[in-house]
DNA sequence: ATGAAAGCGCTAACAG
DNA sequence: CTGTTAGCGCTTTCAT
């Protein structure tokens, strides 16, 4: 890996000049010709790390998410990405495995590595962003929003709730059931509190039971969706607080032999890679894409400066209901 | 972000043994305690950029991927990361979405930001590793070769595609048609020579336009299973060389009203987040997560100084005939 | 417009 | 065992 000194030797000017070459700066022509001619020779490609610990900052931006599985998150990544390359950034993605200790030692890395900014969704309640808030770095929470001055991107949890639940009812279903992610954790639970909402100002019939909560994955989906159809007085229809659980919902449905549409069901979120069309369901879309997209854009102005008060931006989801599935 | 320099003033010692505490060499019990008494006040966490600038390395991996929303790609992430993690070492993704451009850029990072090195799924056959090759980084190539002198782990996509076409033919069909990825890539190249083995050797009936070449996505596989059914003797049955096109010629097949089974179908790869069960199919499963480990670990001992000349590993696939989807 | 030189934070000789 | 010192490659005053 050449360096600037052996680009600056071979041209013929000093090691500043070359600098300034590559940064844009006021060169003559004709050394600038010099200098180019050499780093080509050179195979020249300026040292990051150097460049860094000079400036103190590199344009990198890290995005830190619970899942790359799910392709609710990958659809975020791809958000981010597009804005972050845009502009002229990179992105590294950072799996954190919905473990505390992983995204602390993610964050570390994008502390110490001198990363321009983070763009995070957070796992657990439990994030720790104390070192990297103080540090000064941009931070963007996504997809859920922390108790640390920071800008945050989310979704109008309790509206989709509500969207879903309403749309069921008038499809004609009044024994609405939930299938809600963990316990305690905001998105979730404002998804379940719009439905609670709904079910209670209308007149559906609520047994014990009908609000399950599930792991945010496919395997949670199913349990809970078994231990509704097990119930004295099975619902007959439910939403499901995620995609993810929307599809082991169905497995679990199938197993059973009933056909969704016989049984209702709402989805918060993109049914992954649908094969088989079921019958139809309602959709309430979650923008994934467009919440990334967002939280970039806001990074980026904190990355140029921007210093106002930490924003809490909300996006709004979309219902489709009983929407027949468009190929 | 504190520094060396300002924990020995604390401590008392010098520069010198605090980077020593650091890095786990021999300091006396007193002095390491005041360091670490300091570093705690201080809330001291070394600088990485400088630590690389110094060392000329870091440990930070890199996984290149074609398509981080594709699960067999996000699976294979995950294999690389466990492997990774335990060796101590970081893992940081970056999605190239099959753009050459892209590949070559996250290169240039890996290349720059002096990461330990890279293992990449190469999207086209035209990237460009002579840069970090001559560089003396490591890399390994994952589900593809190149024609660099590096590291590969790839799968015997010639039998997987041998094993699909014959269970499809023990099965009972006997116009076995295939959708293979885009024309050129070794990958699918030996899935469909596979294909083209066992149909020649077989008995069986071969129109034009059994051989499909789509996209490797959703949409890909659903045209070219629209055009096989739209042929005058069409198919009654397909493999399909990925995952994701074996989701489209599904929906395709769905669409036109004709179930699998009554059509044959084989996937090489993993049907992603199945919600419903379709009738019995044959299974290639492909080893995501083992390619990634295995490429993890070969990398891992290249980054340990290992200098043997460059190896190509192998990977069986696994088939399953008429796979009933186990829940 | 250009060069000389200092220094970003760390580690690894080299002394002691 | 511990301190001093010289860089790693780059950017950026400060002169010229």
């Amino acid at each position: 890996m050449a360096t600037i000194y052996e680009v600056a030797a071979l041209a013929g000017v000093s090691p500043a000049t070359v600098s300034r070459v590559f940064n844009g700066q006021t060169v003559s022509a004709e050394k600038k010709r010099l200098v180019h001619e050499a780093a080509t020779k050179l195979a020249f490609t300026p040292n990051r790390t150097a460049r860094r610990l000079r400036g103190q900052s590199s344009e990198i931006i890290a995005l830190l998410i619970p899942d790359i599985e799910n392709p609710f998150f990958t659809a975020l990544a791809r958000g981010v990405e597009d804005c972050a390359r845009e502009a002229g950034y990179s992105l590294v993605l950072c799996n954190t495995d919905d473990d505390p200790a992983k995204e602390l030692h993610y964050l570390e890395i994008v502390a110490s590595e001198q990363m321009a900014g983070v763009i995070l969704a957070p796992a657990s309640d439990e994030v720790d962003l104390g070192a990297i808030v103080s540090l000064g770095r941009p931070v963007v929470a996504v997809d859920r929003t922390t108790p640390y001055p920071v800008d945050a991107v989310k979704i109008d949890n309790r509206a989709a709730g509500i969207g879903a639940t309403t749309a069921l009812f008038e499809a004609g279903y009044r024994r609405i059931a939930c299938i809600a992610g963990p316990a305690g954790i905001e998105t979730t639970e404002d998804r379940f509190l719009g439905w609670r909402q709904v079910v209670a100002a209308r007149k559906t019939v609520l047994h014990d039971g009908y609000l399950q909560h599930a792991n945010f994955r496919v395997d949670g989906g199913r349990a809970a969706m078994r231990a509704l159809l097990a119930l004295d007085t099975p619902p007959d229809a439910v939403v499901t607080t995620n995609n993810l659980m929307a599809v082991g919902a169905l497995q679990a449905l199938a197993a059973a032999g009933i056909a969704p549409d016989v049984f209702g069901l709402a989805v918060l979120g993109e049914l992954p890679f649908m094969a088989l069309t079921p019958t139809p369901f309602v959709q309430v879309r979650l923008p994934a894409r467009h919440l990334g997209r967002t939280a970039a854009a806001m990074l980026l102005e904190r990355i140029g400066g921007d210093a106002q008060p930490p924003r809490t931006v909300v996006l709004r989801a979309e219902v489709n209901p009983r929407e027949e599935q468009a190929l």
